[in-house]
DNA sequence: AATATGCTTTGACTTAGGTCAAGGGGAGAT
DNA sequence: ATCTCCCCTTGACCTAAGTCAAAGCATATT
């Protein structure tokens, strides 16, 4: 019981949210701190449900997605170990903007709102990461709403090819980090649309493609498409 | 010269952004404020640029933009007076992601970001508040995700007819709030496809439209249609 | 009154991407 | 070995919405 609690404190401060906190509020988060896990494929929370505080993800991965009344999907956001969820509503005290899934077994910390609230009034060093955290995900949606806009998918399948690469030192060989239908709803498309691009690319030499292994075999023109520079 | 400062002193208590602050408080944002004003039309800033502060509208209308290697324009948002805007950078210290300009003659309080996040260290009432807008923002642009890859255009119309209407109290009789070139970037289309839809809707009894001027006819239907439960 | 400019509307045409159906492949369970 | 389930791929077809062109309308300027 006491080991437990020193597990989460250990965890607490491995979290970026949390970096550079007095000690003493490293004690007060995993006093107030819930412990859950979720099987892949459960729900973590619904669109409409009242927001009562704010996730922290330790393990696995989460989406974030709204649903079309047909059933189609849109990704708003994969999110990784260390990545704070829900916050939408738990400095604004609406419902959750969209529903909240576990893609695979993941373990999430519950900081319930008014008790987060509080610590957040005692050390600014909390509201100013929280603010650096919500202003980067401001960004990453306005480029989610300039891809989906603007991007045909051929060019948001390259740039998230890209960026994959990126993330990886700019590796040519790429491993996709999610099953082919959950990317095609990052991507604000479907299933069968991302597969014939995935063979139109292939064909045009631009990938090689087997299973969730991509190479890049024409980075300049995987950017050219990326940029909205040329078509498919 | 202390008119001028009493003047700004007195704008700044009025914005949300700053409510429930300290008085001496007011004393200092007046004191690191920067007044500017814009003429319609004209540029505040640009995709790229370094974010150096917060801009706070106090009177006009600004978009916040995107463009597409065409010239083709997705609004993300259109702000009003009492609205923070450029936040994105403010935080964490990143570029701006978007341009800014006004759509109207505009005057917009400007708040160095140094200056600004020592303030916000003094006094958790002002994190909590600009929690709160970047919450709800990001709630903003959740429905507009959502808008753009799960609703067909007349669905967006739609719901952007009912919302005037939920703004002024349910009315029947709405007069759009910007030209209907910019009304057609922020639903994510263009002009000639909004014309069209506006026609068709005029046609099936949903609405009457008369230049900026639309009565709505058929609630239910707009209703429908902005739930894509129905097509038009 | 004439001209210029920007916005808006309409027509004709094209295409990206969705829908629906069908079948293949891999992994897990029996 | 067989069955089930889920993911993935491919084919055929359809449509929402974009492109390009042209013209109308309102406002401002000369």
């Amino acid at each position: 019981m006491e080991r437990q609690s020193a597990v989460i404190r250990r965890e607490i401060t491995a979290i970026p949210l949390f970096n550079g906190l007095p000690q003493r509020q490293y004690d007060q988060l995993a006093g107030i701190a819930l412990d859950r896990s979720y099987a892949g494929g459960q729900r973590i929370f619904s669109e409409g449900d009242e927001g009562i505080g704010l996730y922290v993800l330790v393990s696995g991965t989460v989406k974030v997605y709204k649903l079309s009344p047909e059933g189609k999907e849109q990704t708003l956001h994969v999110f990784g170990a260390g990545e704070p969820f829900g916050e939408a509503s738990v400095f604004a005290g609406q419902p959750f903007p969209a529903h909240a899934e576990a893609l695979a077994e993941s373990r999430v910390l519950f900081f319930p709102r008014a008790a987060f609230v509080e610590l957040i009034k005692e050390d600014p060093s909390l509201a100013l990461n929280m603010l650096a955290i919500l202003s980067r995900r401001l960004r990453t949606f306005a480029a989610l709403v300039e891809d989906l806009s603007l991007k045909e998918v051929p060019g948001r399948l390259a740039a998230y090819l890209l960026y994959l690469s990126e993330q990886r030192d700019l590796t040519d060989d790429l491993i996709l980090d999610m099953a082919k239908n959950q990317l095609a709803s990052l991507l604000g498309t479907i299933p069968e649309t991302l597969s014939r691009i995935l063979s139109r690319m292939a064909r045009q030499g631009l990938i090689h493609a087997a299973g969730r292994r991509i190479k890049i075999m024409d980075r300049r023109g995987l950017e050219a498409l990326a940029q909205a520079e040329r078509r498919l």
